[in-house]
DNA sequence: CGGATTGTTGAGGATACTCAAGTTAGGTGG
DNA sequence: CCACCTAACTTGAGTATCCTCAACAATCCG
């Protein structure tokens, strides 16, 4: 049996007491994952759901014609794979582990058990699909509305607040990312991406390497994300 | 008090009995828009929730530099205004109506007890949340590797499945609809838009006037959007 | 050390934007 | 009912952004 502080602090989990964690508990399975593992592929019969603890995974999706999107990064605490409660019987994308990970894994049919069990799992759920959806509306105003500069600007700060830690001179995001990956989170190519962090390199505000990524100067690349820099130049 | 078979059929209600119904009903009250009327705006604090019982509704959202989106249309049984399940405490965008419509409206407050009342709500109302979060993946993916064409041709397609009637010659989009509605819809500029449709029109795909749309050929234009066409050319 | 993956940089060109000037449709008020 | 006014739309010209194609360099891993 796994222990309940594993998810007691969790966002989905909040307001269960012992007893109802315990409950859910008793139903999951935890698996662990090396970097490169692949959790579940896209296509395949969506049989369980998940929570990330540790680590962090690349969630994509193939187009018909090939072409990859980064769909997002889940971090630990992320509820994932649940495509079942959004009436799919199969899983929309691939999700890999970027770093050794750690997961609880719950068959799909407990879903309902749980929901029906403990109302304010069924409320917490809700809240999770809320910012989801709010976040995927910021990134469709994202692609509307801006320029790839300002989009990659974006999804770099992004990639800091979901996944940074503080080094000396800057915040360092914490697993391995290549400008490939970059983007096909922003909808261009790697050249694009390569030159525009060079320049960004050139000015100070990151420091970029092989699959590295450190971002040096927040404050001013969020005024480039915004489009406050474009504004001033004319 | 309102009667029940107002939304006995709506997915948001499915598998609530009588009892149920009307005791959701109790709390709202039905209004009427005209043509042109703001429903809520971008905002404003969000005081109540809604249902579309007839009519169209435009949701918009308006840039920091004053650029418009269109979020989404919203056709009869839709759910909108449902900014506090995402935790916010405006709505974020602007609802108007663009035909006459009649809507059901909460107070927020009636959120909770709807759904700690009848647990079949809170059920449906996660379903809606996740075909909306698919919705919006969609149009990420769209964004992300589809050139404009292809872009306006889903839109048009989606308007199509969402607010067409079938004529002698094709389906008219049943509601007044601008280049500009479309520009906004697919990020790109009345401009284009008017160049794409002009040349539908040439080979037969659409019908265009001021505000109005009839797609004669829709599964032609079906190729265009999948890009099948494109890749025929080469 | 060799191979593979990842990244850099340049040149050329297409797509779609901006700017600009008009036209058409429809509603309003005299 | 007609003249006018405005909003919606069309079309052209010039251009910027960003993509594609291409060649090469750096880094990592076994």
């Amino acid at each position: 049996m796994l222990d309940r502080t594993l998810i007691r602090d969790l966002a989905l989990f909040a307001r269960l007491d012992d007893a109802a964690l315990d409950d859910v508990l008793s139903e999951a399975g935890s698996q662990r994952y090396a970097a490169g593992d692949v959790v579940f592929e896209q296509g395949e019969i969506a049989e369980r759901f998940f929570v990330l603890l540790h680590g962090r995974l690349r969630v994509t999706q193939m187009t018909s014609e090939g072409q990859q999107i980064v769909i997002r990064m889940v971090a630990p605490g992320d509820l994932f794979g649940i495509a079942r409660v959004m009436q799919r019987p199969d899983y929309p994308g691939t999700a890999t582990a970027v770093l050794e990970s750690v997961a609880l894994a719950w068959p799909m049919s407990a879903w309902s058990t749980v929901v029906d069990g403990h109302p304010a799992f069924a409320v917490n759920a809700m809240q999770i699909m809320g910012e989801r959806l709010q976040e995927a509306q910021l990134r469709i105003r994202e692609f509307s509305t801006e320029a790839v500069e300002r989009r990659v600007g974006h999804a770099v700060l992004r990639l800091a607040r979901q996944s940074g830690y503080p080094e000396d001179d800057g915040v360092r995001i914490d697993f391995p990312i290549s400008k490939q990956d970059i983007a096909e989170m922003t909808g261009t190519t790697l050249h694009t991406v390569s030159r525009i962090l060079t320049a960004w390199e050139a000015a100070g505000l990151v420091s970029t390497g092989r699959q590295k990524l450190l971002v040096r100067n927040p404050h001013h690349l969020l005024l480039i994300a915004d489009g406050v820099e474009a504004a001033l130049a004319k």
